[in-house]
DNA sequence: AGCGGATTGATGACATGTCAACCAGATGGC
DNA sequence: GCCATCTGGTTGACATGTCATCAATCCGCT
């Protein structure tokens, strides 16, 4: 740290550019898919997560995993989501002290309605935007990046 | 919206892999910058955009649109860090609705010393990880994303 | 000069996320 | 079997962000 090694001009473009785009991206995206669809971007995270999986339910516990959430911050969303029809809480069998999310027909309906348009809102502001080769680049470092992430420092400090 | 054209599997990775990181890297670098400057990085960015300007002081609605941020969440955040002694309000000569922020000798202490550490983690999550090639896509893609939702469809909707 | 609409920033009510207890049930050593 | 400990999930207090509204001021026009 005595000596920082600051970012060069290209890094530092790099770096300022995904900022802005992190940011404008993920603004676009939650109006449309609130205009549209009534949702929310965590919403539409959860009830999507919950679609994919063969039962349309899921322990707490591995969906808050999955979609690396607290444990607190999805159970509050949860009971949110609840009150409006989307999911309900259930009781697990196999561990007295669990509980699973499953997915309502109201919520199954929710996320058929919302998924075209959203998969349609991030082509046209994203991936329609890019080469192909770009596409290849993103998702190599993207996923070093989470390996080193997720890899050896798991276990935080 | 008739027939979506989903992501094939590429695409699909990529964005999966971007918003993981998107979402590791964001925790990472939060916790820290917190830990190791006892800042968030909402306030690091307020101070150091602050800090790079020439007089040391902005006026809000200046620094709400660089920082993409709305005027009411800048006010709120503002009103929260003068209270930490981090910056001042100053009336502003110019324009008597106005108002203009300064960082005070704390905050620029504050961002002095936060800085070298938050670029070291930076470059050690990320900007070292990646290959030129990729910083050099990264930079191209994220400008042509940004430009493309700052374009033409500025005016919303 | 003076009216009317636009802009600036502040504010309060509310939605959302975080953090630190907390309870109930599981697990493991003895 | 029983106690100590760990885990899964909930909860309440609090920090943060959003949205609608408001007062003051500015600007353009007559």
């Amino acid at each position: 740290m005595e000596q920082p090694r600051w970012l060069d001009e290209r890094e530092q473009r790099a770096w300022r550019g995904y900022r802005r785009m992190r940011r404008l991206l993920d603004l676009e995206l939650a109006r449309d898919l609130m205009r549209d669809a009534g949702l929310s971007e965590p919403d539409y995270d959860v009830l999507s997560d919950l679609s994919e999986t063969p039962d349309q339910r899921l322990r707490l516990s591995e969906l808050a995993d999955r979609m690396l959430w607290s444990r607190s911050r999805l159970s509050h969303h949860l009971t949110r989501m609840q009150q409006r029809g989307l999911v309900t809480r259930e009781e697990c069998a196999a561990d007295g002290r669990g509980a699973v999310v499953a997915l309502t027909a109201e919520g199954r309906r929710a996320v058929e309605a919302a998924a075209p348009g959203h998969v349609a809102a991030v082509r046209r502001h994203l991936i329609d935007l890019l080469t192909a080769d770009e596409i290849a680049a993103l998702d190599a470092l993207t996923h070093r990046v989470v390996d080193h992430l997720t890899g050896p420092g798991d276990a935080r400090r």
